[in-house]
DNA sequence: CATTTTCGTTACGATACCGTATCGTTTCCC
DNA sequence: GGGAAACGATACGGTATCGTAACGAAAATG
């Protein structure tokens, strides 16, 4: 079932989606860190900075702030590896899916408002 | 043609053209500066400071402080307007309007790829 | 005209992110 | 065991954004 849309829809999408984000989200999450969420939560365990860093392209420092700041937020949490205490293990939290959750409906909606 | 997609497919899209996104784009803009670029060039002229500031939700220094960065990238231009020298029109560029396409086919491209 | 309103910009101090380099801890390897 | 390597966090100086407030120019008001 591919996901075929044309420049229009794609472009539409976004800008409505991305408006209604800045419009309503009030935590203003970077590109990074969104692309940091969407990994944890869409991708299977176990996630680690080190793994992280290298998906997304960047340095570890940015992993870590990334995760300090959405820990802070609740987003997200880490605990330490105990088969390998070097190793940080990224873990899901309830107030992150529902985060995404969110996300979801809002794209949903948005695409099916988009060509009405 | 309403634009139908499951919860999935909306969030497993996001996740990978995000994921390109932070991987390749060397112009890392802000969620802000890429609503205020979508609305310019998806919405009909004429575009004004005071208006877009109100279309996102956000203060008037927001919305200058975004086009002087993209502005700065050639992503857009400002000229005042001669029939209210008060205002400030904000118009497309050639690179702005690439800069867009591009983002336009990765999502199609990402889409396409998805559910394949 | 003088005053008020409108519009975009700038000033200001605060906060957050950036990239590079370094650190402390833990594990690996000889 | 002892040194090298791996892992994540921290330090540092630099840059960009934030929100609030004030500013200058231009137009509308009366």
């Amino acid at each position: 079932m591919p996901l075929d849309l044309t420049p229009s829809q794609a472009l539409g999408l976004w800008h409505a989606v991305t408006l209604q984000q800045v419009h309503e989200d009030g935590r203003d999450l970077t590109l990074r860190q969104l692309a940091i969420l969407l990994e944890i939560y869409l991708v299977p365990p176990p996630h680690t900075v080190r793994g992280l860093a290298a998906k997304l392209g960047v340095t570890k420092p940015v992993i870590t702030r990334a995760l300090d700041t959405m820990g802070e937020q609740g987003l997200v949490t880490r605990m330490r590896d105990d088969r390998d205490r070097r190793n940080v293990i990224i873990k899901r939290t309830v107030d992150g899916a529902l985060y995404l959750e969110r996300l979801g409906d809002l794209i949903i909606a948005r695409g099916r408002a988009q060509n009405p």
